[in-house]
DNA sequence: TTGAAATACATGCGCGAGGCATATACCTTG
DNA sequence: CAAGGTATATGCCTCGCGCATGTATTTCAA
């Protein structure tokens, strides 16, 4: 019981600061900087998968992708193969935004990793990545899971890994 | 770099369980559950607590109490030392619905603790409390972050002694 | 091949939570 | 006792979101 409770609490304390990074770097808050992150990861995706991932009704995504298209961020492109679908995709100015955001989530969360001296960090991960393997159901909790992910630094991910994929 | 974006899915993966087990039980979607937990673990406390520990405006906390009172579950009283203080009191039926709050918290946890031997559980716990006080830097954070905890299992507090209180 | 069902995206509409500015009651300090 | 600060409440507005619906494209069955 106590140590379900410490660790909700480290989660939410966790989870506040990257989120508060991830908006500030983000043209507003809410779910804008997850899309961003998500389209950063999957480039081509369509507004289905987007609204799986940032969690919101398909009417919530469409109006989510107007106002980052908006502010220049994300375009819409025609999908190749299906023409129903729209290929998101991040502009220059996206691109940078979502390395901010990528930024910002990395610095909160090093600022609680750099308390734990190198063995027990490195126990800590090992087990953060047991946890995070077994966390993950199907592939609509891989998008939510990875919304925020920096995929440039996700190598042997073992969410991918846990769906069957390589981890890259 | 790998290590905190593994640090970072696995907050937002508890993060999001711990948010939704907590929703369901609460009478609305967004910072209900956190204040029912706050009023819960702080008797009489007033509006501006309140406030600071949901992250709402002051107009918003006084919403938020409208609701919570129309539903049954909180009630204003009269503060005995400050008359233009409210003192916020939970019902029965608020009681019940923190206790519930505060299963579906654990239970969510619970679940991904569980993956973990004994021994790699209890240093991830251990690693856990050292972060949990070194992410506290005053009352406000402790708000915060305590406010979805559930204070008859929170004994020897991290956030607490670090704030120099006892811990219980 | 044609018509029906399914899928993906877009839009009209209304609701409701939240913030800003302001008002009121109470405490505190000079 | 007057002035300023604090705690709470309210009018007003904005805006994100969901529901219901509409439109275009693909898929499937006969």
């Amino acid at each position: 019981m106590r140590d379900a409770n410490l660790v909700a609490a480290l989660a939410v304390a966790i989870g506040d600061a990257v989120t508060l990074a991830a908006e500030s770097a983000a043209p507003e808050p809410g779910p804008a900087a997850a899309a961003l992150m998500l389209v950063a990861h999957l480039p081509g995706m369509s507004i289905d998968a987007l609204r799986i991932g940032v969690g919101l009704s398909h009417p919530g995504a469409v109006r989510l992708v107007d106002r980052l298209a908006a502010h220049g961020l994300v375009e819409r492109r025609a999908s190749a193969e299906d023409g129903r679908r729209v290929a998101l995709h991040l502009t220059a100015a996206g691109e940078s935004a979502a390395t901010g955001i990528a930024d910002g989530r990395h610095r909160a969360v090093a600022q609680a990793l750099d308390t734990l001296p190198a063995a027990e960090r490195a126990a800590f991960v090992a087990a953060t990545e047991k946890m995070l393997a077994a966390l993950v159901a199907g592939p609509e909790d891989a998008l939510r899971v990875c919304r925020l992910c920096d995929e440039a630094v996700c190598t042997r991910c073992p969410v991918d890994i846990c769906l069957g994929g390589t981890g890259d």
